[in-house]
Order: C-alpha cells, then sequence, then structure tokens
DNA sequence: GCCTCATTTAACCTTCATGTTAAACAACGC
DNA sequence: GCGTTGTTTAACATGAAGGTTAAATGAGGC
C-alpha cells in the first residue's frame, strides 16, 4: 500500500481527522485524546494505530503514558498531490506524462509483488 | 456523511487518484478513462460514481458518450483542511520554540546576573 | 423498428474496516 | 507483592468497499 492511499485512507474517518485535530494543537496521552469521543478505549487504541502506520503520528512511552503527537511529513505530501492536481487543471498538462507513467509503474509493482 | 470524509474516501482508492489525475489534463469519456486499467468496465462506472457523489467531477452526456470533467470544490476544501492542521501544527511548534527560548532567556539571566 | 456501441444496474462474492467486550500487559504507589 | 490506572491485544460481529459476470438501458445509424 503507498503512501498516498494509507494517507487519504487514515483521513477518511472522521474520528481520526477529530485526533489530528487536536494533536496539530501539541501532543496529548492516549487518555487526553479518547476523553472527547463515545468509543470505546479499544477503538481509540486502533485508531491511533492506523495513524502511526500511515505514519501521521507517533507515540513515544512518559512515565505510564503514550504520549502521541502529530508528524508533518506525510500530510505534506497529501498536500502536494492535491496542489500536483489543481496545478495540471490550471496551468498546463507538461507534467502529466510523468505523473501517469509513474502510476503505471507503481500499478505493475503492485501486480507482480 | 460529511463533505471532507467523502472526499479522502474517494482519494483513498488509487484508480480513483489516477481517474482523478487524468481528469486533471482535461476532461474524457468513459472508455478513454477506462482504457488504461486492467480492472472492467462495470467497476470502472462504480469508481466515477464515487467520485460524482463526492463532487469530485461531474458527467453530461455527449452523443452517445458520458464526458467526464474534474470539479475543484471540493480539492479546495480538503486542501484547507489539511493546511489548517498544519497551521496549527505550526502555531504549536512556535510556541513551544517561544517557551524554550524563554527559558534558555531565564536560564542565562539565572547564571550570569 | 432494429442493430450496435457505450455505459450502467443487478446479483453476487470476498476482503477489510470499525466497533464491541473480555483479558492481557506495563508502570507506578503503597 | 498487589491493587490501580492507562493502554493494548484477542476474538468476534457486522456492514461497507471493490471486484466479477450477466443483463438492462440509452443514443445513434441504417
Amino acid at each position: 500500500m503507498d503512501a498516498l492511499t494509507q494517507t487519504f485512507s487514515a483521513l477518511a474517518d472522521p474520528t481520526r481527522r477529530a485526533i489530528i485535530a487536536r494533536l496539530a494543537a501539541g501532543e496529548a496521552t492516549v487518555g487526553e485524546i479518547a476523553k472527547p469521543f463515545q468509543i470505546s478505549g479499544p477503538a481509540i487504541s486502533r485508531h491511533l494505530k492506523v495513524l502511526e502506520e500511515a505514519w501521521l503520528i507517533e507515540r513515544k512511552v512518559q512515565a505510564r503514558w503514550r504520549v502521541c503527537s502529530l508528524r508533518r511529513e506525510r500530510l505534506t505530501e497529501a498536500q502536494a498531490w492535491i496542489d500536483e492536481m489543481r496545478e495540471f487543471w490550471s496551468k498546463g498538462f507538461d507534467r502529466l506524462e510523468a505523473l501517469l507513467e509513474a502510476q503505471r509503474k507503481d500499478d505493475n509493482e503492485k501486480e507482480t509483488p
């Protein structure tokens, strides 16, 4: 699964977006993150795992709490992709060929793992 | 289902991102869109339906083809959300920087009175 | 009207995502 | 050591996503 797919999948869930919004304001423990939500602890824990695997957050152990914080890279990549689309659309199509070529390559790699 | 969820869900699929990339270069018929992919026609049709319901594309009838084109609104919204997160994040970071700076200053004043 | 091409809908299958509860694990305070 | 608190893992139910083939629909051309 490529990075963009992982990023957009992670962002597709409202709970996870809310978690990201919370962490954008600063790091927080799992308990603090969980508090505003109705869903169970394990459900939150799974969301955090998804976010971590997507490289959108990182976790560290601090005393007996796990502290989560936001990472910027993948958000930046996702934004760059959207930007690229909007640029293609408005500016011109020079780089489209390269992009489609790269995607074909990705697809081939996906088909023959 | 809110707009952001719909948008990010739609973008979470590589095939749909490729379709968007294609349409960023200009409108295209369903057949043209389908050509680069291995998957069946109905599968493409479903992807297009998802994209249309997410307001990422629109379809019009032209002779006996359905012509698809990109819409910009929802992409813009998604980008704005990411932007906002990054802004919060960098503000938080700035606050942290300011705090650390203040502490360094305090320390210096303590050490060298 | 009827044949053909382009696309969609229907029916179905399989896999994955998300939620739940119960149990396990880890770190601290007594 | 033992109970308490914070968090994760296990096992399971359920609904949604994405693929397939076969049949239906829609718009032209003859």
